[in-house]
DNA sequence: AATACGTGGTC
DNA sequence: TGACCAAGTAT
């Protein structure tokens, strides 16, 4: 049954863990999972605000299939993996029409909602029904890397596999939950990325890693490979009365969804914007003025946003459709925008000097 | 199997 | 300061 690693684990949960986060509070399968996915990637201190307020806003399953989509999305703003949100709803609207409301116990169904794979569906169902499930989180695979010496990248499928097997065979028969939220807790506290507290570890003794001075060494890193450069022209385009366009991302792609500001081929020089304008979205402009570019990375490269603003003269038939909204910059901020179009739009002094 | 998908923290 | 990475999943 439980080895002596889920043992020592579990004892060194129960001081030290973490125990007190906003989901382990009325741990309903609803709230386990929403935490879980905000959780995918993204650190536990980031996610907190942005689950009290979803939960304030979509209290349960219900709620959350009702809500329009751009709702959910203003919600997920500046979280990061939009396509999270839009899964999101669509899982719920499946748990209500396939599962009368209820998500099923079970790893298979659970995996069949969209967002929703191996480690999560474990997830779920060990913190929120007490089953029997191994999670396999980038915490845990830093700790199994190091505890079996694990060589490799963890990205690769050999790899993953021996990691999985580990994950499988530690996870205990009883207290299952605790035992999941324990090895992240050891994962996130202890056995760090860098300068892991391995003198504070309960695993010590076991660990093979650190038997062999070579706790450094994993989990084997990821192959390095140079990022792109991308550049885009980002224009803020003013009409008389101070509103500014808003154009909605296509669903797929960066930003799936999402409002944004229309761009241009950066092909065009600043003197060609203004006719570059009026062709694209068919108002007179003027004044190309620009505000000082900056470079956003993202996981696969690197985007040259090149912001311009722009005085629409002609400005008597605007008006939104599906795609396309004109608003004052504090309306703007309302809508589901990615974090470094809030910024320019807050703070366009600041992001020029980036 | 390899790649796309965000943002903020860390060193 | 730029590279690396985090409670991964979908395609």
């Amino acid at each position: 049954m439980s080895d002596r690693f889920a043992r020592d684990l579990l004892a060194w949960y129960d001081e030290h863990g973490r125990h007190d986060l906003p989901w382990h509070h009325n741990r309903t399968p609803y709230r386990v999972w929403v935490s879980e996915i905000m959780l995918q990637q993204t650190q536990v201190t980031t996610v907190i605000p942005y689950f009290r307020a979803f939960m304030q806003r979509f209290p349960d399953v219900q709620a959350l299939t009702e809500a329009p989509e751009d709702d959910v999305l203003s919600h997920w703003s500046g979280l990061g993996y939009y396509a999270r949100a839009r899964n999101l709803q669509k899982a719920a609207r499946t748990v209500v029409n396939d599962f009368g409301g209820e998500f099923p116990a079970d790893q298979e169904k659970l995996e069949s909602l969209t967002g929703i794979g191996r480690s999560t569906a474990a997830a779920v169902l060990a913190q929120a029904f007490g089953k029997r499930a191994a999670i396999l989180d980038g915490n845990v695979k830093r700790v199994l890397a190091r505890y079996h010496a694990v060589p490799g990248w963890p990205g690769q499928t050999r790899v993953l596999n021996t990691l999985w097997e580990h994950a499988e065979q530690h996870t205990p028969d009883t207290r299952v939950r605790d035992y999941t939220q324990a090895i992240m807790d050891l994962g996130a506290m202890v056995c760090s990325r860098s300068r892991p507290a391995c003198e504070s570890c309960p695993l010590q003794s076991g660990c093979l890693a650190y038997r062999n001075s070579e706790v450094s060494l994993y989990p084997g890193s990821k192959p390095k490979k140079a990022k792109p450069e991308k550049t885009t022209w980002m224009v803020i385009l003013e009409d008389s009365d101070g509103r500014i366009m808003l154009e909605r991302r296509p669903p797929s792609g960066i930003w799936g969804g999402l409002w944004s500001l229309p761009e241009l081929d950066p092909a065009f020089s600043p003197d060609e914007l203004p006719e570059a304008c009026e062709q694209a979205f068919g108002f007179d402009c003027s004044d190309a003025e620009l505000i000082g570019g900056f470079r956003h990375t993202f996981s696969h490269y690197h985007l040259h946003i090149q912001p311009a603003r722009l005085s629409v003269t002609a400005s008597s038939n605007i008006a939104d459709n599906d795609s396309q909204r004109w608003l004052h910059r504090d309306q703007a901020l309302t809508l589901g925008l990615p974090a470094p179009i809030r910024t320019l739009l807050t703070n366009p002094e600041q992001t020029a000097l980036l």
